[in-house]
DNA sequence: CTGAAAGCGCTAACAT
DNA sequence: ATGTTAGCGCTTTCAG
């Protein structure tokens, strides 16, 4: 700053009103520091900046995988909604273990990020100490049943399961499998669980049994399960599976051994990704916003306590909506 | 640091050294540190670390978009060979704007970054020179056809089309459609259609026409494609497609319009990702070794110039696989 | 509208 | 094996 001030005639201090944008500064001199700026290729240092005024603009990200196209296209929100006051996302992956998101929190906290945001409402007391004391803004992502530690943005992951349940059993299925993965690492899947369960136990159906894979989940272990389900020789009337990329690999299955769908077995999802609009047989499913989780929750983090009004706790329902296919 | 050291019994600098794991420190002092910072939960001040060791433990990543699985697979080991020496990931999306790169560098170049990954290796004159001047060592990824900045990590894009149509040609289809998305912004898939082009003339084929979508490429896009291309009057032998979502959305309709592959048409993609294994109908695609390409990014700008000997441009090939399926 | 002085929390370099 | 001193590049604060 320094050399830009000299070849500019102006002070320092002037030369970093200019590039924060603070401050009264004549249109003359701005355009000369400006220019001296360029002429040097001067590049502001963050870390001085962050370290003075104790503010990075930098947003910390947790989530549990990028191998869920749920969390990358939640990250595309949170992106998108920084990318204007260009505020960047640095991250972290905890293949879903608590123990490794208290890790990335702590250190991603050593940025002294503006913001963070955290997958699900389930945190160590570990994690939730060290951000308490950190003093950070908090956005959850994904799930609002529970109590967030500030924001959540998200869906109730259980009347999810509820919904799907209740349509499945308005279409006349009584005997259900459950095909879930990641060893049920994935808390948001396992809610969706218990309010599927509840809602056929009222209805007087039956989960036949509750396969857990402990593989991430992928379409091709989706197929895998179903043929081992299918396979059995007690065939139930429908399977519920954790999410679509499970059910597609379900739908595949069915396509390349002529099993019909809903007529021999019927298929229930979860997320409403873009590609099952291109499968031949269109899935039901509940349709989530994610992207617009990622965004509201960047957005949140973006206004510099501009808004900081609501200090409670607070959970935002972004909704979900059944999509009715053709598989049940 | 201070407060440590005070309640240690011991100078600020010892706090430090022990924090860094740098000199020697006796394992009866560090202890008395470690404890002390643990009551009162003490948390280190990147800022301030990078500020006055000019390196900041952080990874700039510059992608065009996190909507084609392959660069969150580039991403995810990126990640993992990072997070080994606790660097992390800053990143920033350009959608293939070549504007949007310079700009996301420049921004991402203020965090004074240990290294930084391009896409590619095409780059504005400006992003050259802001790299250059900035002396952050580089590491390019997917493409290895031309000059790199430093290294660059990936496979022969031009080869992976001269390989696909070799083998289309040898299965003998002389009458071919490219299927492209993103109006081409894609240069990588560009290099590819480029071998594509040259091999087919070579053997005296024909590319009856090149379909270019404006849109991203996904499976929809890819369905609704190949349904334009099949219900023209001139119908081709086979289809290339740009990448395997596109081509897996030409599986798909024709799973749903009772079109025989490869009979009626052939057809392959570029990728091999992991779903087409549960296609009901195997694709014949190119594997490439993404998550090993981000990996050995990440290695290389992870281990702290101890390397540094190589500063000459290296191209580092990392090769491709022809992956034969059943559509042609 | 512009400038001068001080200091954010660390680590490099030099002492001991 | 530990301590002292100085200063990284910026912004806050106070002065004009």
């Amino acid at each position: 700053m320094d050399d830009v001030a000299d070849r500019a005639g102006v002070s320092q201090m002037t030369v970093s009103r200019v590039m924060s944008g603070k401050g009264y500064i004549s249109s003359k001199v701005r355009d000369q520091v400006h220019a001296a700026a360029a002429e040097i290729g001067y590049v502001q240092n963050r870390l001085a900046r962050g370290l003075r005024s104790e503010q990075s603009s930098l947003i910390a990200v947790v989530l549990p995988t990028l191998g869920n196209t749920v969390f990358t296209e939640v990250l595309r929100g949170i992106t998108d909604a920084l990318s204007a006051q260009s505020l960047r996302p640095v991250f972290g992956l905890t293949e879903y273990s608590e123990d490794r998101e208290y890790e990335l929190v702590r250190d991603l906290l050593s940025w002294r990020p503006a913001g963070i945001v955290l997958a699900g409402l389930e945190h160590s007391d570990q994690t939730r100490r060290a951000i308490d004391a950190s003093g950070v803004r908090v956005a959850e992502v994904m799930d609002i049943d529970g109590e967030p530690i500030s924001t959540a943005f998200g869906l109730s992951q259980k009347a999810a399961g509820q919904v799907t349940a209740q349509h499945m059993l308005d279409k006349g299925h009584r005997r259900f499998v459950y095909a879930g993965s990641q060893s049920g690492a994935d808390l948001r899947a396992g809610k969706r669980l218990e309010g599927f369960r509840q809602t056929v136990r009222e209805a007087g159906g039956t989960i036949v049994s509750e396969i857990i894979s402990s593989q991430p989940s992928s379409m091709v272990e989706g197929r895998r399960i179903t043929a081992e389900i299918l396979s059995g020789g007690d065939r139930p009337d429908a399977i519920y599976y954790s999410n679509d990329d499970l059910a597609a690999g379900g739908i595949m299955h069915c396509l390349a051994e002529g099993v019909r769908i809903p007529g021999d077995i019927a298929m229930a999802g979860f997320n409403g990704l873009p590609y099952l609009d291109a499968l031949p047989i269109q899935l039901t499913t509940i349709q989530t916003p994610r992207y617009d989780i990622g965004f509201q929750a960047g957005k949140l983090l973006a206004m510099q306590g501009e808004d900081r009004s609501s200090t409670a706790s607070q959970l935002v329902d972004l909704g979900f909506e059944l999509s009715v296919g053709r598989t049940c």
